[in-house]
DNA sequence: AAATAATTCAAACGTTCGTTTGAATTTTGA
DNA sequence: TCAAAATTCAAACGAACGTTTGAATTATTT
């Protein structure tokens, strides 16, 4: 067998680590997660994770920024195609969520291995309290927050910007809970308890998208202290 | 100063080390957090927190139970209370979706200290991997969510079971998140970078509210499997 | 006031952690 | 082919972890 055969069967060092890390860490969570834990399971000696990645910290950001750089990309690239065949006029909230929430689940789950168990790490990780994770996933995500953004605002123009905003959080939780799969408190007695259900159901896209949709589209609020008021524009769209 | 007025002012033990690892527990996460760092806080010794609670899984379920005890029984009184005086006739899903998550944003908030703290802990739990944490909040909320599972069925007979209970898993996740108060990607860059905004904002509950009622009841999504189909019944409500 | 129980305390237990070291081994490039 | 670079390896480092101990102190009961 040429090195090349066996490059492609056996992964190389880098990335068995990364591929164990990331189970590791969707199971156990970054502090529970020992690097001993991950290079044994890797089948690697402890002294390689460190060797590679420099760092456990550093590790944790390179499982992240393995898979985030593929959907941030695409993400990107849909909406831009999105808006060049709307040619100028403004793209329909659910074109935007779709291109947003959608493409994660469908990229994620079209990776061949380890897409799932990325969709769970990332559900679990978007509440992280660690201070060099939340730092590193919000400039990972700066670029396309503010596209994705202001491509809401345009298509929204009679809902405040802070509503939309709220709103487009209210979404991310949503999805968050949802990929990572955790069902904490048993809601959904149905699911197995080895808990691998929720993220690779295929019906998981359209429940989702529908629920995220009735939120966005919902009556405003009544805010008390808000000059724009509900009166004006009582409903999205 | 008698006993009783010292008792008054000075916390006892048992309570500083609740106090204190409520707060460091959720700036921290539960394995971020160490019980030298809880005993530090609290300005007790550090054997004061195994003597009290006997070990630090015990400790966190203590610090957990504390309050939502409380609020898991007053979410089962104001149930009790809107069928009482709906009188036989079904609640509408607004009414049973206010008794739930809005009695945790406002009994939380009610609570002198720890309220604001504590919201932000629980929403970081939700998805906390750990076993021991997920058998404890199932068990914690089995009784609630079985009683307000039931409410739902009754209140939307014409809705598939299953879709209702993944829209409250939606509606769970994205109340969640927003009450974890992290932004950890920044999409609200108008909050403060000390982070006290999201869950003591006065405003969010009337958000969050209108947000959850738009999801629950959006259009019903095709989905492949199901027998029940949404062609008998497109809409919720 | 004496005896008993409850609590606090400093110190230490053994274990596991992330990281580093320097030699051994493999791969690469001329 | 052979020196140089890259990688793997067993072993160890000091630090931090949860928990325990037994004596000292405080609170309660008789």
């Amino acid at each position: 067998m040429t090195k090349a055969q066996n490059a492609q069967i056996i992964k190389d060092t880098r990335e068995r680590i990364l591929d164990a890390a990331e189970l590791m860490f969707m199971q156990h969570g970054y502090d529970g997660t020992s690097m001993r834990t991950v290079t044994g399971e890797a089948g690697v000696n402890l002294a390689a994770a460190n060797y590679h990645f420099g760092s456990k910290e550093a590790l944790m950001q390179a499982v992240l920024r393995r898979r985030l750089d593929v959907i941030n990309r695409e993400r990107l690239r849909l909406l831009d195609e999105a808006e060049a065949k709307a040619g100028g006029k403004a793209l329909k909230p659910s074109v935007i969520i779709d291109c947003f929430f959608g493409t994660l689940l469908r990229v994620a789950a079209d990776q061949k291995a380890g897409g799932e168990t990325f969709l769970r790490l990332l559900g679990r990780t978007s509440t992280d309290p660690s201070n060099f994770i939340r730092t590193f996933m919000s400039s990972e995500y700066a670029d396309v927050l503010e596209r994705y953004k202001q491509a809401m605002f345009l298509s929204l123009p009679d809902v405040p910007k802070a509503e939309i905003v709220w709103r487009f959080h209210f979404m991310l939780g949503a999805t968050s809970y949802a990929i990572a799969g955790t069902d904490a408190l048993q809601l959904v007695t149905d699911w197995q308890v080895d808990e691998a259900s929720a993220a690779q159901d295929e019906n998981l896209l359209p429940r989702l998208m529908s629920f995220l949709l009735g939120g966005l589209r919902a009556p405003l609020p009544k805010i008390e202290t808000s000059i724009e008021q509900a009166a004006s524009a009582p409903f999205v769209k």
